[in-house]
DNA sequence: TCCTATAATGGACTGAGTCTAAGTCAATAC
DNA sequence: GTATTGACTTAGACTCAGTCCATTATAGGA
């Protein structure tokens, strides 16, 4: 369960109560927390941590690739603890939510040479919108 | 060129001086602009037209399927006018520059019923990110 | 234990976008 | 052509997510 502060610690993470704090509300629930909620789940723990800190820490994670960004259009970024297996999102219009999702095939070998416009091409992410069944029903 | 000035008029639309402006600046650069250069540049046109109108306008048209909404991570949202020939998109993580792209093959056909959660999933948004040019060689 | 670079704090600040209340005007009816 | 009216526009205050900065605290090595 500590694999993850194991893995920072190991790459010279200097080990603060805050940043443990915050890795471990990411690691605990695997869920696609936005900083906002982290900063509530990581206040409960340590209630002196300021919301500053949680955005660094979160920045560090992301630089390190232990956690991936999701941006929700208009909505705030979420912060998505399953950066070690590959996966694309699915998000509901309606509320937001969000689930991992794995399609077949591989959209980077669809982006033919012509198309890419002499750009060094890193990552793709594909993005389902549609609505989930609560908010289908209430639409 | 002023098909969709056309289009909006024949859904019942009513044509306002601002509503012509923004349509227009969309319609005649077929470029992303973000919500900001579209007021700067509807602007120069009509001087007094404010920065909610082109909100306001910009939003209309993307319910009407006439404009895409494009979200860039962070950055402001960009809009972009050639919605009625589909697409995806290729972004720069340097300057947030993008490209219309058109990749082979359906990734909505790639998700599987038993990745869907009881989602209705009506749409799929391919980004590929990646540096420009400009941006490979000044990093 | 001491030292110092690194991290945390909190409050001000920014940028993008939304909201609101009052004023304006396009399109229809007459 | 004029009157009417509900849709549209305006300016500016406001919100929300996120960043910045000067100051204070502390982890971890010497």
């Amino acid at each position: 369960m500590s694999d993850l502060l194991d893995r920072l610690r190991g790459r010279g993470w200097r080990m603060t109560a805050q940043r443990r704090v915050v890795a471990e509300v990411l690691d605990g629930e695997h869920v696609h927390l936005t900083a906002d909620e982290v900063l509530e789940r990581a206040t409960v723990r340590l209630p002196e941590i300021s919301r500053a800190t949680v955005y660094n820490t979160l920045g560090e994670l992301v630089t390190l690739g232990e956690v991936i960004e999701v941006a929700t259009d208009g909505r705030a970024k979420r912060y998505d603890p399953n950066a070690h297996r590959p996966h694309h999102h699915l998000v509901c219009s309606g509320c937001g939510a969000i689930r991992d999702v794995h399609p077949v095939g591989d959209p980077l070998a669809d982006l033919p040479a012509a198309e890419r416009f002499g750009f060094t091409v890193a990552t793709v992410e594909v993005t389902y919108r549609g609505r989930c069944p609560d908010c289908a029903t209430a639409a």
